[in-house]
DNA sequence: AAAACGGGGAA
DNA sequence: TTCCCAGTTTT
């Protein structure tokens, strides 16, 4: 009897990313490392489709690792306002500083070197390896973790680390001997597109009669999550000063928002003031909801402000690191 | 309202 | 090693 060999799971996902994956994105365009180094600090927790004009900002304004070591904290939050998660622009920016120091603006070609760099960890660090040079290194971001775990039917929770460390070896067991660029953006773009969280596309899956989860119907069970801890709530209040077409901000240090500009949150005695307006926000974080209140004041007189701040134009607060429900706040507060 | 998206750094 | 922190968009 003849025995019918099923292609290995890796190389049906490169076959079925020739036809159907995705080839154009604007980092791809290029092996780079700079580029491939920025669009993965940008992917690790924001989506395609988000990153896509702020990827095409950033390159377009900091065109070398040089360029962007020479830049100010400044200007590189303000080109990341409303991307979220601000350490991923603060780390990018010392690490670019790190690489012109220590290797002279070359960027490292070897995993020890780029974890070592603020914002690389494991799996940022296999893609650039995997996609600049070849190198045969596993990543397991989002998509890598579900995809691995409905074919090989993990039902423990994926935000375990005995399961995380399970996957990894997994991850690894599969790379391809060969196309390990191809593979990776493969892997990918088959979570994304097709193997996707809620209601996967099993009907077009290359992959369906090797996948543990589909076999077994467990496809929407898989992968399971631990719950996350439920948000508690922060209250906060902003005042909005404004005098002659300017606003007064503050440079935030600490907690979320770090080393972006907010309106103080403490009242400032004026002598001629006229309250325009009083009203309330809510953000949600991942771990807590931030409920603030604001009160809008127009200054008649210009305001003594002993707080360390700046006084923007109304149309210049598009050009400073802002918090994204603060811009919008502001935007709406403009003349 | 809940889910989706990894890694740094303190404990 | 483990735990805590961190923002916005999409569903």
């Amino acid at each position: 009897m003849e025995v019918l060999k099923k292609p290995a799971f890796n190389v049906s996902i490169i076959k079925w990313h020739k036809k159907f994956g995705r080839h154009d994105l604007p980092w791809q365009k290029s092996k780079d490392p700079y580029h491939v180094w920025v669009s993965e600090i940008m992917l690790q927790q924001t989506q395609v489709v988000t990153v896509i004009s702020y990827y095409q900002k950033f390159i377009t304004k900091f065109k070398t690792i040089k360029a962007l070591a020479e830049a100010s904290e400044d200007d590189v939050l303000s080109m990341w306002s409303g991307l979220g998660f601000y350490s991923r622009a603060r780390n990018l920016h010392a690490a670019s500083i790190m690489i012109m120091k220590e290797n002279s603006g070359h960027f490292p070609d070897n995993f020890q070197d780029m974890i070592r760099l603020p914002g690389i960890g494991r799996s940022t660090a296999g893609a650039i390896l995997a996609f600049c040079f070849n190198k045969p290194y596993p990543i397991l971001d989002g998509n890598v973790k579900r995809v691995l775990s409905r074919v090989y039917g993990i039902t423990t929770p994926i935000n375990n680390s005995r399961t995380e460390k399970k996957l990894w070896l997994l991850s690894e067991k599969n790379l391809p001997k060969k196309n390990i660029d191809i593979y990776t953006q493969a892997i990918m773009d088959f979570g994304a597109t097709l193997c996707i969280p809620k209601r996967p596309i099993c009907n077009i899956c290359p992959i369906t009669q090797t996948c543990v989860a589909y076999v077994n119907g467990l496809t929407t069970q898989i992968p399971k999550k631990n719950p996350v801890k439920k948000n508690e709530i922060k209250k906060t209040h902003f005042y909005i000063y404004e005098y002659q077409k300017q606003v007064f901000l503050v440079k935030n240090r600490s907690g979320v928002w770090n080393g972006l500009w907010l309106p103080p949150n403490e009242e400032i005695k004026l002598k001629n003031k006229q309250i325009i307006k009083y009203g309330h926000r809510q953000s949600v974080f991942s771990h807590y909801k931030l409920v603030f209140e604001y009160t809008f004041i127009k200054a008649l007189a210009k305001p003594e402000i002993k707080l360390k701040g700046l006084w923007i134009n109304w149309q210049d607060i598009q050009d400073i690191g802002l918090p994204a429900p603060i811009k919008k706040l502001l935007i709406e507060l403009s003349p």
